[in-house]
DNA sequence: CAAGTAGATTGACGTCTGTCGATACGAGTC
DNA sequence: GACTCGTATCGACAGACGTCAATCTACTTG
C-alpha cells in the first residue's frame, strides 16, 4: 500500500494527522453521488466516460456533477482529459485498491 | 461480499439506494477520531478495548469519544459487550473487510 | 441505601457539505 | 468574429456533522 497516510493500514494505531489524511479519501467517497460516478466509470469500456454521459444517469444538476468530479480528482482518485470540446474522466484502478487495502 | 447494498461492489452501476447505503456505512468510517478508533481496537490484543482506554489516546472529550462509538456501532464495525461497570468494544473484522472488498 | 465511577444522552454551537440557478470560460463551427 | 455547446466557477441556502459542557443512568462497593 502506497497511500500517503498510513503505512500499516489501521493495524498499527493512526496518529491524528495519519487519520486525518486517511479521512479526508475515505470522504471523497462516502457520497451516493460520488459512488454512483465511480461505479458508472468502473462500468464503463477503458474505465472512461465523457462527462456528458455522466450527468443523465445520476439525476443531479451539471454544475452538482462537475463540483462531484472535481472533489474525486483532487482526491486523485479519478483522472482528467480534455478532449476538444468534451472532458473524459477516467477511474484510478489502483489508488482505489490502496484506498481499499488501508480498511483490510 | 455480503454487505446490504451492493452486490458487485462497484464494477455494475448503482442506483441511488444502493449507494446510499454505502455511502453510510463509508461516512461512519471516513472520519479522524473514528479512523483513529478503529485503529486502537485492530491494535488491540483481542481487537477489543474498554472505553476507558480509548478516550485518553485519541485527546476527544468523554462524550465525543461515546458519540463516534455509537456511530461505528450502529454501522455494524464494531460491538459493544457491558462488562459490569465497564463497556468493551470489539471491532468487527470480517464487515469491515466487506466493506474494503466492496471498493476494490 | 448512599456514594462513587463508567459511560450515555441532551442541548447548543460553529463549521462543513451537497445542491441549485446564474454566470463565466473555452473549444469548435459558421 | 459571432454563435453554440460542453464544462467549470460563483454565490447562496438548507441540512448534516463534530464538538463540548452539563446532566443522566447504571453498576459496584461500602
Amino acid at each position: 500500500m502506497s497511500i500517503d497516510c498510513c503505512p500499516a493500514g489501521l493495524t498499527a494505531p493512526l496518529d491524528r494527522a495519519g487519520a486525518e489524511r486517511l479521512a479526508r479519501l475515505l470522504k471523497a467517497v462516502a457520497d451516493p453521488a460520488r459512488l454512483q460516478l465511480l461505479s458508472l466509470l468502473k462500468a464503463s469500456p477503458g474505465g472512461e466516460a465523457c462527462v456528458c454521459d455522466l450527468t443523465a444517469p445520476i439525476g443531479l444538476s451539471q454544475p452538482t456533477i462537475s463540483h462531484h468530479l472535481k472533489v474525486l480528482t483532487e482526491a486523485g482518485l479519478v483522472n482528467r482529459e480534455q478532449r476538444g470540446t468534451w472532458v473524459w474522466y477516467s477511474i484510478d484502478g489502483q489508488r482505489l485498491a490502496e484506498l481499499s487495502a488501508v480498511l483490510a
